[in-house]
DNA sequence: TTGTAAGCGTTATCAC
DNA sequence: GTGATAACGCTTACAA
């Protein structure tokens, strides 16, 4: 039916060595052979058989992601496809190919991860995702795999990691806010058990103090990086005695959650509030008015753990290294700041 | 370093294939060993390694996607995030793996298709998108590969397709916006190598013909489904002498770069100018105002296609089928056909 | 109920 | 330069 080497090795008259060392284009074999053995493989429609090869090499040229086992969640929200095309690109660039973890339906994210690295089906591993204490990083640690954590583990781990600044970005969305007058800024943040979220809460808080206002858990709510929970946390804000007058929400999805409950509730923005997101998503720049976000620069985070992962697949040795990706504060219409003269201002 | 079926086998003092039977849940095999057998496993943190059981079975559980060789284009629309999310949670039930086909940095996708399939990384395929006379039908029809395509192969060619009726779903909306008093409706595309844009222009310009207006290409603009499109086609086609009232788009990308545009030029929307878009995205809810989109129930179409294939894969004598997904108009506020009270007159 | 042995399609190590 | 031969780690007749 479908060729293998032996076939082809046969009908050129060579032994499978050969055939094999043509294939990798070994450079101690005879112009003549290589080109008999290259016209066979034509004649023959050969196609050398890629798990065969993984088996005896012992590496599969893919690498895994562990998906969240909450599929909507990841794919919901623009902030996993776009780290996944900054992964795909530099796999694509160093041909290595892509398997997303989705087996083992009902089973948890530990055994989802062990058995794609203990059974070989993957050569390294990016997590995309960190939580507070996560367990998956001592399996990692445990087996010694080449992997990345997109965000900061929070125990001690011997892990790469590539991060952004976190808790200084939410420092400087929240600054902003203040220098713009601001008094009372909410925080609309993603679940608590995220790293992420843990520490942009304390650069919020720290810029909070510097400018000596005190922390208020009422201003605080958070939730699951959805458009809803935007919604009904600004709702619950606006809702207060005192409502706030700006709002660091972190992550666009949530951002607009937010504007939709204000714009409902009859608020301006940025006249009554101002909102400032996190991420810049490509819509963040079409919203209505055009929002205030801070870029995180995702395509980087991916390529960037892609790269890490690379050097660490090929020489396993190397000591684990971690990165941080720069943030850059997009400033539009939510938050009150736009200058339309700036252009002109050089 | 790690174990294989050989130091189980030693150290519960029998032979590797009946570890190979407590594997696989042989019936027949006796309570007591069964249980020695796994004591041993877990003592010696074994996992069984997918590569080597999948050159013997000749199968690797997992389903490929041939993800178009421009990764921009594929993550930058909410689009294939969205099918691939449908395709995950199918492929997940079933303990399918996925892998992205990436590799081959700069070879054609016909070389990539074929290297995925025919190097038995994968059991079988889904194409992400149908070009017209696309050469990659072919090589899924020669091989005998189970495949299906998103979209509806142009040729005639004996394979799985999922899709939605594009040509009824362009002339709903068409029809919607005449319905609404307009007469002259532009349309804005994506790449006419498409057939889903094929589709689309032939049901916008039947539902004119319906109603005894001429088509005019002067109205038709295509290009990439991506932003910058939608903003540049309607530029041009306000730019017109005699400039379309209402605006039918291929994708909510470009509606969402159609709406900005008409902003910019201080057009009023729906009041000034009515736009229809489809796919609708998470964020055309948000849109300002929320924009009234063709809902083609992506993600039901990547579960189709997965649960199609997965049948194909499983019994691969199968004949090939095909499926069409409804399509739904959301009304909402870009085209004016709002009615506030709409919901208590039930 | 369990073991033996062949084989899945490659690559790597020696020879020559 | 090229060819035997032995892995790689598993499954599966066929025996026992």
């Amino acid at each position: 039916m479908t060729s293998n080497i032996k076939d082809v090795a046969t009908k050129a008259g060579v032994s499978p060595s050969t055939v094999s060392r043509v294939l990798a284009n070994h450079p101690r074999i005879s112009v003549a052979t290589r080109e008999r053995v290259r016209d066979v493989m034509r004649e023959l429609d050969y196609h050398p058989n890629a798990i065969a090869r993984s088996l005896v090499k012992q590496s599969s040229q893919a690498i895994g992601l562990l998906i969240p086992s909450s599929i909507e969640q990841f794919f919901l929200n623009p902030f996993f496809p776009e780290v996944l095309r900054g992964i795909t690109q530099i796999a694509q660039y160093s041909g290595y190919d892509i398997v997303l973890s989705t087996a083992l339906h009902g089973k948890n994210d530990v055994d989802r991860l062990e058995r794609m690295v203990r059974s070989k089906q993957v050569d390294g591993v990016i997590l995309l995702t960190a939580r507070l204490n996560d367990p998956l990083f001592a399996v990692l640690e445990e087996n010694h795999i080449p992997s990345v954590v997109v965000g900061r583990p929070s125990q001690d781990v011997q892990l790469c990691w590539v991060n952004n600044d976190n808790r200084r970005a939410a420092y400087d969305t929240t600054m902003h806010l203040q220098k713009l007058g601001h008094q009372r800024i909410g925080f609309i943040g993603g679940s608590q058990e995220l790293v992420v979220t843990v520490d942009r809460l304390a650069g919020y808080s720290s810029a909070l103090q510097e400018q000596g206002v005190t922390f208020d858990p009422n201003l605080v709510v958070s939730g699951e990086f959805i458009e809803d929970v935007g919604y009904n946390g600004m709702m619950r804000l606006l809702a207060l005695a005192e409502r706030p007058s700006g709002i660091v929400a972190s992550d666009d999805v949530l951002a607009f959650g937010a504007m939709r409950a204000a714009g409902e509730l009859g608020y301006r923005i940025p006249e009554d509030l101002a909102i400032v997101g996190f991420n810049d998503i490509p819509l963040a720049r079409l919203a209505n008015p055009p929002m205030t976000t801070m870029n995180v620069h995702i395509y980087e985070l991916g390529q960037t753990a892609a790269k890490l992962l690379l050097q660490h697949i090929e020489k396993r040795e190397l000591p684990p290294q971690s990165a941080i990706v720069p943030h850059e504060l997009v400033i539009r219409r939510t938050c009150g700041a736009w200058n339309p003269l700036a252009a002109y201002q050089q």
